[in-house]
DNA sequence: TTAATGAGATACCATATGGTATCATGTCAA
DNA sequence: TTGACATGATACCATATGGTATCTCATTAA
């Protein structure tokens, strides 16, 4: 297996740096802007965005003394390559799986 | 989101651990069957497997002295449910997100 | 009954991880 | 030029994590 799959299971496995992915998805956002939705440094929210881009779940682009964090959905693939393995478990217990998934909505 | 959100995503950090799942996906086994199939020791297998277990990935049922480590499918649903969220980015971006899978394959 | 065996429990260790504090650097604006 | 500001870098700390060693318990087989 690639090392990006280690990566990105790795960045996805902290809840700050799933929600910071989702508010990624909503608009690309510089390292402060970031930093203010949460309750901790500035630095600590940088390491885990060190973190997201190591997984390749977000690209960082230099403009001026900012530095934009964007989503890259693309990071998600190892990921979701590796889940597609248990795509014939699905297939037999998918009725199961759809119950799961709705419970966990509520 | 639910517990089982985070402690799914934390099981599946590990790479032994998602080695083990993988295992189980072609067979049921024993704790010492496992063991045999990693360099640790039986006691660092069961504690991946605790984690496994918390994360709802698998089952395990006694029977007699052994305990039978099965497969959970349905355990990744909320894995599955957080990253539905994304969606809609693979929709705009589905052809990079199919050239990076193809790449992850190679 | 008596070993042998599979597993659980606990203590312990080294390192990784998530966090802070602090200082340095580059860039924008007055 | 000179601050002010966004970020980078480093040192440091407490706890979590992945691992071992060791002991105990329950079950199986001789």
């Amino acid at each position: 297996m690639t090392d990006q799959t280690q990566n990105a299971f790795r960045a996805l496995a902290d809840p700050t740096r799933r929600d910071i992915l989702r508010m990624l998805s909503a608009q690309d956002m510089t390292i402060a802007q970031v930093s203010d939705r949460f309750d901790m440094t500035r630095a600590a929210v940088k390491k885990h965005l060190t973190v997201l881009s190591d997984g390749g779940l977000i690209t960082v682009e230099a403009r001026g003394r900012e530095r934009i964090n964007t989503l890259n959905p693309a990071g998600l693939a190892p990921v979701l390559n590796w889940l597609e393995y248990f795509d014939c478990f699905w297939d037999d217990r998918l009725d199961a799986l759809k119950t799961a998934i709705e419970k966990d909505l509520q």
